[in-house]
DNA sequence: GCCGTTTTCGGCCCGACTGTTTTCAGTCG
């Protein structure tokens, strides 16, 4: 799939504009058509094929070309063009906070500046202050901005700071007069990945609650001290803003800090073509205030229903909303079981007994014991002799418990040649396969494509574990055409997974949803060696409902019986 | 550059804050 590149190159072709000054609005159309094109669930390739193209959003005849020209050419000639005029090298100057394109492009026109260093430089040598437009303190701002633009490690995976805000939401709730409190923007979003902490508060008291939040105890440093805003950053080297408003604005202002961006703009420009007015204190019909207080409220104002924050992305979901078709999605309390899970028999750290105890501890009524296959050593993997000592300790404890069941099964790698870490007639006894590639990530697309095919079309394979084996912040995915592992696995009626360990959630967000337009089943495992992260079953939940998921989409919410069923189905067809 | 049961041209989301200004441009979310 070519989407990525596209996007990419719309996204650059968007920021050089920008600095040189070109219109805004044609700056937003690459931006809206980045977007539009990232999120496809289709490949552009095939609609471009089809003359499909200028029949996306945002899309016209124009950008149309400008797409067919970057598949045909690997890359486009306005961009090519525009990196002749304006350094491409200026496009990180945008990623430093407090600089945006009219203050880059000054710095490069009138100094020349192609690089941090030399703007670092010019800072220090005070010859910033002296350009028009800016002064001493813009200097020092852009000192601050490069130093944080340095320290920064992009954007924090949701697992790591989603647990840090729920804390600050508990303490804030239990030692300070807060009346409605609740995590907004992307966190509430459940994004992969998030770049701050919103939190939204109404009290009567805002200056006591503001007063505790700068006392807590990870804080590091406090931006801005206010009454109705407050920022600080975060120990863990996150930036926390959080507002207080009025319980008339809660819900306007709730919907404009969830976000994002995109949604907003779309439901602000609804209101627009009904005469109406929305920011963040409410909807307006001229200076009368007529919504305001829940979100409810304020999409009823512009004729939607309430939209769930996982799809406001502008992925498609106010079209749905307008048309009545939402879907109903999966809820966090539907999951009935956890798919993948390692025990101490390879690389985990519980028992048998334990995955048992934390899992009815969760509610969940049954858990598959996924360890790792035998030649994977490095992860303890399991030799034939003990796998068979496991699945009868699995059926003695089943026999005993009534409320959660084990399901013996196997994380079966697939080797660099697509055949299986076990022979047949031990893969045969395993309840649940789920295979998975651990090694020969540096092999070409087609081999990796062709291992994963390979294990699909096996007789006795239930599923694909982590399909793409990317790993958040740490490794890309491996080269793979999806297309065709989605065809493959649709064929055989096969599940891929969401693996929902917070580095990895994999397929993410926008396969997973092509996969589920595609009828095939998803299976949600936590992947999980401690037994704590069994807890981390929410973030897999977060992925498939951002991929506009329902429960009949998700494997998890059969009961033991069901999956059961499922599973001897799969290999009865095969 | 897109888009249209008011429009094929003239619109295109909204407000707060900051800093550099003496009324506003730039940045941010």
């Amino acid at each position: 799939m070519k989407n990525k590149q596209v996007a990419d190159i719309f996204n650059k072709v968007a920021a050089l504009l920008e600095i040189k000054g070109e219109n805004p609005y044609r700056v937003r159309a690459y931006q809206r058509a980045a977007q539009v094109i990232e999120a496809l669930t289709t490949d552009v390739e095939e609609l471009a094929k089809q003359g499909r193209l200028s029949k996306l959003p945002g899309i016209g005849a124009d950008l149309a070309q400008k797409i067919k020209e970057i598949l045909r050419t690997g890359t486009l000639s306005l961009y090519e063009e525009l990196k002749k005029e304006v350094p491409p090298h200026l496009l990180t100057f945008l990623e430093i906070p407090g600089l945006g394109p009219k203050k880059v492009k000054a710095i490069y026109e009138k100094l020349g500046i192609t690089s941090i260093e030399e703007l670092e430089e010019a800072c220090k040598k005070h010859k910033i202050a002296k350009l028009p437009g800016f002064g001493w303190k813009t200097e020092q701002n852009i000192l601050k901005g490069i130093k944080l633009f340095r320290e920064k490690t992009g954007r924090k995976p949701l697992g790591e700071i989603l647990p840090l805000a729920e804390e600050v939401v508990r303490i804030l709730t239990e030692t300070s007069p807060v009346e409605q409190i609740a995590i907004a923007g992307s966190l509430r979003r459940r994004k992969e990945t998030v770049k701050d902490i919103d939190i939204l508060i109404t009290s009567t008291r805002p200056h006591d609650v503001m007063k505790r939040i700068v006392e807590l105890e990870f804080v590091e440093e406090v931006i801005a001290f206010g009454e109705t805003k407050t920022s600080v950053r975060l120990r863990p080297g996150i930036q926390m803003d959080v507002r207080v408003v009025e319980p008339d604005s809660w819900g306007a202002a709730l919907a404009y800090f969830t976000g994002s961006k995109a949604h907003n703009i779309r439901v602000r420009e609804l209101a627009l073509e009904k005469g109406l007015k929305i920011n963040e204190y409410g909807v307006f019909k001229g200076d009368k205030k007529i919504a305001g207080k829940t979100e409810e409220e304020v999409y009823e104002a512009v004729g939607l229903p309430f939209i769930p924050p996982e799809l406001r992305e502008d992925r498609g979901e106010i079209e749905a909303g307008l048309k009545g078709e939402l879907p109903k999605l999966v809820e966090y309390d539907e999951i009935k079981g956890d798919g993948h899970v390692h025990s101490k028999y390879s690389d985990g750290t519980a028992s048998l007994e334990e995955i048992m105890q934390k899992a009815e501890a969760l509610g969940l009524s049954w858990v598959a014991v996924c360890d790792h296959s035998q030649s994977l050593k490095v992860a303890g993997g399991v030799p034939i002799k003990d796998l068979f000592e496991k699945k009868r300790r699995i059926e003695e404890l089943n026999k005993r418990s009534k409320r959660v069941k084990l399901i013996f099964g196997s994380e079966v790698d697939i080797l660099s040649d697509g055949s299986l870490d076990y022979p047949d007639d031990v893969l045969k006894e395993i309840e649940f396969v789920i295979a998975a590639i651990h090694t020969g990530f540096q092999q070409s697309e087609e081999q990796i494509t062709n291992r994963i095919l390979s294990a699909l079309r096996h007789p006795f394979v239930h599923a694909i574990a982590h399909p793409t084996g990317r790993v958040i912040g740490e490794r890309d995915a491996y080269e793979l055409n999806l297309t065709k592992i989605f065809e493959e696995a649709k064929k055989y009626g096969k599940a891929l997974e969401i693996n929902a360990y917070y580095k990895r959630l994999d397929l993410n967000d926008i396969n997973a949803r092509a996969a589920k337009e595609r009828g095939i089943p998803l299976i949600i495992g936590t992947d999980t060696h401690f037994i704590d992260q069994l807890e981390y079953i929410g973030f897999g939940v977060a992925v498939a409902r951002r991929a506009w998921c329902e429960a009949k989409d998700i494997l998890n919410t059969l009961n033991y019986e069901e999956f059961k069923a499922w599973l001897e189905k799969v290999r009865n067809q095969s």
